[in-house]
DNA sequence: TTTTTTGCAAAACCTTTGCAGTTGG
DNA sequence: CCAACTGCAAAGGTTTTGCAAAAAA
């Protein structure tokens, strides 16, 4: 199971559904019902959620709708930069509200917990592989997979 | 497609099957015909393959076997630690031979291209990750995903 | 002999896709 | 009006699993 903490805002994040809903007219692309609930969803969940979770309405919090088009959405608005697609270690993959290019997730492998990387430290390892392999390295889709500090002391007593 | 380039040794890899072989039997699990297959097919390919490959007999190096038990033995040998299981960005899971603890792998998101990881390099990252986060990362089953220097300077070209 | 492992087939899981009908602009 | 989008259902690719038979120790 993955757990979800500390969940905050940044700057860089669409303000509200109808910001975001604006990025997606403007690249041409139309405002269906369908898409303002996929972003409904995003914003209310607050935290990565699977495609799954947003079809079932959150169990209660938003409208049910279909899968399929849920996915169809989803890939459309990470194309217009609006959702990220990250790739949990296992199981389905999250979508989040993208907040800006320094986004990133850590991953404990023994507690499950993910959560979000602060986007200056973010920066400091980018520019670290950078340096190391003349990579532009990315963390906004694929988390950093470690043991977190908790379980590290857990471990060692 | 996922291209994999400058495949090599590494101190720390088992030096053939048999050493793995005898890792397994240190365990308690037998070296079963099966088992063995999975272990020849993965140094055979000297680079890392996906389960279906290895069922597949590499397209004709190795003979063929069943892909539910190479499943089960991939997981057994990872489990026992002279397998790794490398999670490529999309597409099947690959599999290849562990080789040490500061193992890692780049993929170019723009050329598709996967390539192992210095392991010095890699330490100084996960020395990086520690002092900003707090977490012992490991890139070995995760691989570091960017745009290569290749790709890089061909998008400002 | 006893426990592990196999081979096969079926199922599970997540995601994508074809299509006819609907809708946004 | 008409291209974009939806809902549904079916298929796709990958991995896991149940079980009786086979094989390792």
């Amino acid at each position: 199971m993955i757990h979800l903490l500390a969940w905050r805002e940044d700057a860089h994040m669409p303000a509200s559904v109808d910001v975001a809903l604006a990025t997606v007219r403007a690249r041409g692309l139309r405002v269906s019902a369908a898409r303002r609930l996929v972003l409904e969803a995003l914003f209310a969940a607050g935290e990565p959620v699977t495609a799954d979770q947003i079809a079932a309405g959150l169990g209660g919090r938003t409208p049910r709708s279909d899968l399929g088009s849920v996915y169809r959405n989803l890939e459309t608005l990470e194309r217009v930069g609006v959702v990220r697609h990250v790739r949990a270690a296992q199981g389905a993959g999250l979508y989040t509200i993208a907040r800006g290019e320094n986004d990133g997730f850590l991953t404990c492998e023994r507690c499950g917990e993910m959560r979000p990387a602060d986007p200056r430290a973010v920066a400091v390892i980018r520019g670290a592989v950078r340096k190391a392999f003349g990579y532009d390295a990315s963390f906004a889709s694929y988390p950093i997979v470690g043991v977190c500090a908790r379980c590290s002391e857990e471990r060692s007593a």
